[in-house]
DNA sequence: TGGTAGTTTCATTAAATACTGAAACTACGA
DNA sequence: TCGTAGTTTCAGTATTTAATGAAACTACCA
């Protein structure tokens, strides 16, 4: 009976063990296609489903990777402002954890993605126009309105963004939602 | 004065050709950041920015890469829906040219990200929650909880992308942001 | 101020990814 | 059906990117 109770909740660890396993492994790979380290976005889902502050060492652990490569990425994580450490009183051990605030994150996302790539984008796209609006053959005219088109979306796309971003609010996308079509 | 005339022009041309590199090669790297490979993206750059659909030798010869580079990467944007080839009657030779309208282009990315990117993210999460959702334990069910939300999370940003693509339309993104705060 | 727990850095190595170029293949026209 | 222009494939190579692990560093405490 007891050793019954036992093997059920032993069988029951084991298959949230491999779910654990299986999440974190397959969004090792969807970060991949999408630019993100398959370690980074690994550690990022390993904090995502644990409740506590981990450790380096539990990274290290946990998914058997070397200390440098465990602390760099965690810092990187850091520098995303995806995860936070946290320092206990008392001990000197740093702990790391992630927001798990599903929204919270996707903001923080987006948020460091239009700093880091849509906006040195745009600059790109202004640049080229720079150069070549005054320039009046056919070709360069040509040029300038495909780059200026493209520019000007992007700038639609990143103002939606920070709209979208602002008030941090998860309720007003699916409100918005409802006039489109 | 003819010689004046010749010469501003070249310059103009060597403006343009200038303004043309450095958004060909940015554009490289912009990709390369949101995992696409280097030179798909130079290759879509240069298409959007040449008015005439291209032949397999001139995009080598412009970008310098070999013909295996340049025919496999040419493929996979077709592959993607952003370029078209196009047979011209009485030649032999295949010839390439860009989607150029912005909207329908990220119309195509989106719709191709959907399809093989956030669907089966969508898949991984809910396989996950499926191997959990029966176990009772509280780290079980904090951990079914979580992925819960990010599927919950991915399958309406999946909706909304949907919604904002269906119609093909550039105008109703724009319209919709008017709600938006 | 020496010892220790913990963190950070970085030269080296490993792995993943992309590129080349030549050979095989295809399809058309003479 | 042979020759040729053009396309496709892919084994080998180069490049880029990420990971390791050990040494240097830091900060605290006895």
């Amino acid at each position: 009976m007891d050793k019954l109770l036992t093997k059920d909740l032993s069988a029951d660890a084991a298959q949230l063990a491999v779910a654990r396993d299986e999440f974190v492994t397959q969004w090792g790979a969807i970060g991949s296609a999408w630019g993100i380290n398959r370690t980074m976005a690994q550690i990022h889902a390993l904090l995502l489903v644990t409740p506590q502050a981990v450790t380096t060492d539990e990274v290290m652990d946990d998914l058997k990777i070397s200390r440098g490569n465990a602390h760099t990425n965690l810092k990187e994580l850091v520098g995303w402002g995806l995860v936070r450490s946290v320092i206990r009183k008392g001990e000197r051990k740093e702990y790391f954890e992630a927001e798990k605030d599903v929204w919270k994150m996707f903001c923080i996302i987006v948020r460091e993605r239009k700093r880091r790539e849509i906006r040195p984008a745009i600059n790109v796209l202004k640049n080229c126009v720079e150069r070549t609006d005054d320039l009046k053959s056919p070709g360069a005219v040509a040029f300038t309105k495909q780059i200026q088109a493209l520019a000007e979306f992007m700038e639609m796309a990143d103002g939606v963004l920070s709209k979208v971003v602002r008030s941090e609010q998860s309720s007003i996308v699916p409100w918005a939602l409802k006039f489109l079509k």
